[in-house]
DNA sequence: GCGCCGACTTGACCGGCGTCAAGGCGGTGC
DNA sequence: GCACCGCCTTGACGCCGGTCAAGTCGGCGC
């Protein structure tokens, strides 16, 4: 598609999923797995590539959907960062989470046949957008492809105990680095370093806090030695000290 | 299966979901829909029926699964109410949701491979299992399966706003009895009484709130007039009213 | 350079809800 | 009947984190 891609400043650091040829698929796509480390046959792949169309890039703030758009697509972010959120009747956001390349969004839509939420591009983004239809008699075809989508639907059933508990302030934010770190360092960054693509606003709000609670607790973090703090840039100075705190939640 | 039912005292009230014959499957069950009113044809209802395995009567405290268990099926609730939950390393409890007659569990299993909380009966429960491998090979083959099962896992990543958002404690309790009471007219009750399955500690631990804070909202509820409250049987006096207080949760 | 503006930080205050503690109530066993 | 026990209720108090307000920092346009 020729897409420009922003190799300097603060983008560099930014993850990316490569395109692959016609028998690599994106090396860090939604269906990577199924394509190429699940031992499913090229056929699936092929005809997975016939499939997906690359939408993008959006620049910043714009939406890949918005709440009540008709369903008829889900989408792998390809590069980028993706928030979803909803607005409520008084215009107030509550963020849902954070996508990074390889995730899917918009399976919740699947149920109501129309987006429940708004993708939003926190950065230069790329999708891959695969029509549900195609995709479903897909996938009653191919096992593979079906249980690829059971298995990453599933795992968003089981996936929301971040927001889901009573925990403190502490508790949350460390459970958010900690998992944060780990989606990167899936992704091939270095591990123990991340840049943060939303804002504190986003981060406390996705946490149910407020911004300045995540402010002080960042600060708090960093004097006690656990992190190291500049403006977006973190890294994770003591691993084992801030998974210790987020235990309540990683754990149980 | 000759099972007994309790027909007098608490139990009159709770939901149960009838056996259907060879044709016509449980009308309440977690297919029901596909199978009747969706129209799809008596061959994937024989399938179904052929695959399905009743189980119990479970004993109230009985678990269906547990934390850890291999997963090799998801279940249908056919009667009583089901809690999920999970116990973290001290021991403490946190309630993940209340399942009723129609309801499926174990769909967050399916990546983990091993069910991820435990399942456990709050009155006596009969519930229908569906090996997972079997119902996926059908799936293959049922395209209007696979839709269902896509639609309720969809669903079920949808449904968490009232868990997710930070919410007053009249907020949440007051969505809590609207959603609990929909669901129960749903499944033919009379509208606006419901008989709570789970004791205050469940529903605060749910809710995440404190026993005591349940306590003293629901009494105000019930001084203000919108509900009327006698031990577990709860009757929504004015549902607008209760309706308004969780609008915040309930529409976004 | 300068001014502007949004994001972030820091401090002071306060209120909702959790915690602790002391009863009430109803069911069950003997 | 009586004692026991869990569930529930009610009150008093305190803390975590939200709100309000002021100030700082950094990027961008001109």
């Amino acid at each position: 598609m020729g897409e420009d891609r922003v190799t300097s400043g603060r983008f560099a650091r930014s993850p990316i999923a490569d395109d692959g040829d016609a028998l690599r698929f994106c090396s860090t796509c939604a269906f990577g797995a199924v394509c190429c480390d699940r031992g499913v046959d090229k056929l699936a792949l092929n005809e997975l590539h016939c499939l997906v169309e690359h939408v993008g890039p959006y620049r910043t703030g714009e939406a890949v959907f918005r709440t009540g758009d008709r369903f008829g697509a889900i989408y792998a972010v390809r590069s980028g960062t993706v928030k979803t959120r909803v607005v409520d009747l008084d215009g107030r956001e509550l963020v849902l989470g954070f996508h990074l390349p390889g995730e899917l969004i918009g399976l919740d839509a699947i149920h109501p046949e129309s987006y429940p939420c708004d993708a939003v591009a926190l950065e230069p983004v790329e999708v891959c957008r695969f029509s549900f239809p195609a995709l479903s008699t897909l996938a009653t075809r191919l096992p593979g492809i079906q249980q690829e989508l059971f298995r990453r639907m599933s795992k968003d059933i089981g996936g929301k105990a971040l927001l889901a508990g009573d925990y403190s302030s502490d508790e949350r934010l460390a459970a958010f680095l900690v998992l944060l770190g780990r989606r990167y360092a899936e992704r091939g960054f270095p591990p123990g370093t991340l840049h943060l693509a939303m804002s504190r606003g986003d981060i406390a709000n996705y946490l149910r806090l407020a911004a300045e609670t995540v402010s002080r607790v960042l600060r708090r973090f960093q004097d006690q030695g656990l992190i190291k703090v500049d403006g977006r840039e973190l890294a994770l100075a003591r691993p084992a000290e801030l998974y210790a705190l987020a235990r309540p939640i990683l754990d149980r």
